[in-house]
DNA sequence: GCTCTAGTTAACTATCTGGTTAGTTAATCT
DNA sequence: AGATTAACTAACCAGATAGTTAACTAGAGC
């Protein structure tokens, strides 16, 4: 090694986080490895000694995301806490960790809109894993008489859209805000996050339908 | 005019369709117009005879999927049915002009993602009218005593956000399906549409919180 | 038969952009 | 002090792509 440790912000790390904006600002065909570089503060070949290739950056910061939310809910999963509970940390775990990522949200609406094509086989394990965490979670439920049977991605969807689209709307909502419509930027991510909270356990509880 | 009136899908509506499902295959930077005008077994040149441009042409696509919405949505309101049949056609009504146009889900998925940085004035204006519409049915149901006061973008959010995730995410499901998660193809449009009904209904009349 | 023109194309231009290369700098090791 | 090497840059290249141009085709109307 060489040079100073510098910044406790790695170069890679800069680099890291400028692909991640700029992929959730502006789609993978959008980004532009240039402007990733001068957002870290550093000439474009950088990227490439520290990265493979674009796909590969982009796969890294995909991977991120899912592992992340893949350790959030495992331990989730595996906590002794009740199954209502459980739903609820589940959905706190998912938020947790979006909210520590902005660019998440925009990254995984597209990601979906094109079908998953970037999904590798890795992440696909991740998907899987949070998938089988909340499997769990309600079989744990319905083992103790308090839920349904539910198909996990049933209830996953019903987590997950309204949560990304809220976190992913907030230029939207402004812009409409702008726009004249009012009372659009009076709901907060906690009042979204408790009443995904309620919505959910209210559907694995069988008391819609 | 010169040349055959032809097939009654002109050269026009030819390089509209394929330039949709190109833009909602790849997204606006990812579009290639090459690729559409050989979807359309046609020249590039044709692109800019009948549009301005990449952008225009982008933007008429959004215009057109929003206007039907809007078309759909401003009749429900206007009819004469009951506050809870108008939610449910409201519903409907969004399905149904998303299923009339395949690239409706990803494109609005990634527009969202971009903060709706292709949204013009105009499209603008469509989306305040459906949100209006469901403004309207919403206290129309206050008004007779059936609904609890909802901000409408709450209710939108949770009706469009689960049926753009369902419509749009069918690859990704076959993805996880073959990955060899069970059950997963066996969620319909219907159900999921019966389901939205339900849990908007519900959250209308005060039955969950 | 001739003209007009909507519709159509091959070929071109200008620009952008992912990725490479060859060379530089400076901290560490011996 | 000299060798080694991680970290870094300027400049380049090749391929792609939005948009243009100029020329051609064939039906409509006279």
């Amino acid at each position: 090694m060489a040079r100073p440790k510098a910044s406790p912000f790695t170069s890679r790390d800069r680099l890291f986080a400028a692909a991640a904006a700029e992929f959730a600002a502006r789609g993978y065909a959008g980004a532009n490895m240039d402007r990733v570089a001068r957002g870290a503060r550093l000439n474009k070949a950088m990227i490439y000694y520290h990265f493979k290739s674009k796909a590969a950056l982009y796969r890294e910061i995909l991977r991120d995301m899912f592992d992340a939310v893949r350790r959030g809910v495992t331990g989730v999963a595996a906590s002794d806490a009740s199954p209502e509970d459980k739903v609820r940390a589940y959905v706190a775990a998912i938020v947790h960790e979006a909210q520590a990522r902005p660019h998440f949200p925009p990254i995984w609406l597209r990601e979906i809109a094109e079908g998953a094509a970037h999904v590798d086989a890795v992440t696909l394990g991740y998907v899987r894993e949070v998938l089988g965490a909340l499997g769990g979670i309600i079989s744990e439920g319905v083992r103790a008489g308090r839920f349904q049977p539910t198909h996990p991605l049933l209830v996953q969807g019903g987590i997950i859209a309204p949560l990304m689209f809220f976190l992913a709307t907030g230029p939207l909502r402004q812009k409409i805000a702008r726009a004249g419509v009012s009372g659009v930027s009076s709901v907060s991510i906690d009042m979204v996050v408790a009443h995904i909270q309620r919505l959910t356990l209210a559907q694995l509880e069988g008391k819609i339908t």
